[in-house]
DNA sequence: CTGAAAGCGCTAACAT
DNA sequence: ATGTTAGCGCTTTCAG
């Protein structure tokens, strides 16, 4: 019984006879043998492990995440580890730098690293195959997970102005996330189709942080003029603020002011009023970004992106505005 | 310039000649070098992985304890990868099987793992070091960042009672967490200093998810006799659960129940109003087992237990009793 | 179908 | 202070 047949056996290779195949299972189960994987990865030039960035989203988006990965590599021989990395937009190189040096057979890429065209250059580059979550541009590389932004952003302002509201306002996220102009785009299109001129919304600068929102709120409150009835705000966290911002302010939501999120984070569903949001389906998102990454992994050509679908969720957060 | 001298240079071993670690340095530099650390790994015997595990806390736990890992192993060669696994305590042999299989040299413990004795004796065995989060038994294992779950209880509880209450509810955590049982022998010590006989209170069990302290309080408002004026919940996220069925039931928090939660997530600050809990340093917690955790493995001793200060946050959820 | 030989990239132990 | 030898545990290649 040489090493190479027991190799054979462990790895599923053809031409070994039955007996001898169920004699080295056997002994395996016995020994409770775990092959070295630092060895075969020498041999084989895998280090069998696949990183996960991403710049600082929430805690909830977080962990759909890595759940969503680790749904998909349960009972596969690969590994994830855990790669945060600021201002990926800021310093591409570096990031990049920072991806080789983990020694990665792969990497699923979140927002804004997976829309980073210097990155993706390198990691071709490097010959390192990635998976990208929600990326804006090129989606036709790597393992794309799409989600429709602009649309989900438009049925979002439909829905206020469905309502009928006519007085609005806007948070916008982080700018290095493309998915932000994207969103902003949404909101045009609607607010185009009922002839709402976009001079008339009151458009404020974020950057995805309950805190960005919160100061959002209080310019938005703080401009001349009559105040809008209704907020777009891009994630659920600034829209959390501007709800709390506008309560300290004697504003109800929604009597006074309705509020739209977008994440369907944990807390939109925790916090009174719940709110009105736009879920995006993170864990399968990732479940699918990493099925690619797989793919790419094993030899296959790059697969095609998957559309994910949004949905608006219409809870307690918004209403006709008053009289 | 033999290849071990090369390796000599890179691994900072002394007995070089500065002139000859100069020009290694600067042509590894030129080349972009990578050393395989796959090939190191497989004659040090070390795969430079650490393991983080839990089981399935809240996304600002989880977030919060992978943040403290990976500060400390910042600009360390070691990786961290990231094993949840559900129901350690039903199968603690599982449990380890999935730890000895990821090829770790050491692992950081969360609750309840950090409790499981038997996975503690298996890892001894394996000689894999560990970190322990907030173990309630055996403090002297391995490397750990302690808290004292009973005091902080206990001045929770303390904290109720200075404002008058005398009518308690409890809602309590998973029972297979050991840090249950401790916050319960808090509550207990200060129910005794203030002459509340432990029969008076009402007290439902839960395991820490939203949706277990919504039914904690459902049965609570559902005991016949008058109801409690204030809730001691062992997490925040069921407080919050009582706090929306409280609301659904007609009584406000604070002005008809107190309420009072454990951990200090985010959401007790997103809430409305915020929630009067007991701050945990999750983060530091992690940072402090992880530093213990590479002295391990650097062949030190096991450090002493370092006990980190909980801290009582009295926020607006927590008021004197009416009338 | 099975096995022997060679070697992945690195470092420990032992020269020099 | 530097180089040589051997080998980590596995798999590839090629010979039976």
């Amino acid at each position: 019984m040489s090493p190479k047949t027991v190799s054979r056996v462990l790895n599923d290779e053809p031409f070994v006879k039955d007996a001898v195949r169920d004699r080295v299972k056997a002994v395996a189960k016995e020994l409770n043998y775990q092959p070295n994987i630092t060895a075969k990865g020498l041999i084989t030039r895998r280090s069998f492990m696949l990183g996960l960035t991403y710049e600082r989203p929430s805690p909830s988006y977080v962990v759909e995440l890595q759940r969503g990965v680790l749904e998909r590599l349960a009972d596969e021989r690969w590994r994830m580890i855990i790669l945060p990395f600021r201002d990926v937009c800021a310093q591409p190189e570096a990031f990049f730098t920072f991806l080789r040096s983990a020694a990665l057979d792969g990497v699923v890429l979140a927002p804004p690293g997976s829309d980073e065209i210097a990155v993706l250059d390198r990691l071709d580059a490097a010959g390192i195959p990635y998976g990208r979550i929600a990326p804006q541009l090129e989606p036709g590389r790597g393992a794309c997970s799409l989600l429709d932004d602009t649309a989900a952003a438009r049925e979002a302002a439909e829905h206020l102005l469905t309502l009928g509201h006519r007085r609005l306002a806007v948070i916008l996220g982080d700018p290095t996330h493309r998915a932000s102009a994207a969103r902003s785009a949404g909101y045009a299109q609607a607010f185009a189709a009922h002839g709402i001129a976009i001079e008339t919304v009151a458009v404020e600068p974020g950057d995805f942080t309950l805190a960005s929102g919160e100061a959002a709120m209080q310019r938005i409150l703080a401009r001349p003029g009559p105040r809008p009835t209704a907020v777009l705000a891009q994630n659920d966290d600034m829209a959390v603020g501007a709800i709390t911002v506008a309560r300290d302010a004697g504003l109800a939501t929604p009597d006074d002011l309705s509020v739209v999120g977008f994440d369907d984070s944990d807390i939109s569903r925790l916090i009174m009023p719940k709110l009105t949001t736009v879920r995006q389906p993170v864990f399968d998102m990732a479940v699918s970004a990493t099925e690619g990454l797989l793919k790419l992994l094993a030899g296959e050509p790059v697969p095609a992106p998957v559309l994910h679908r949004h949905e608006l969720l219409i809870r307690q957060s918004t209403a006709a505005p008053r009289g």
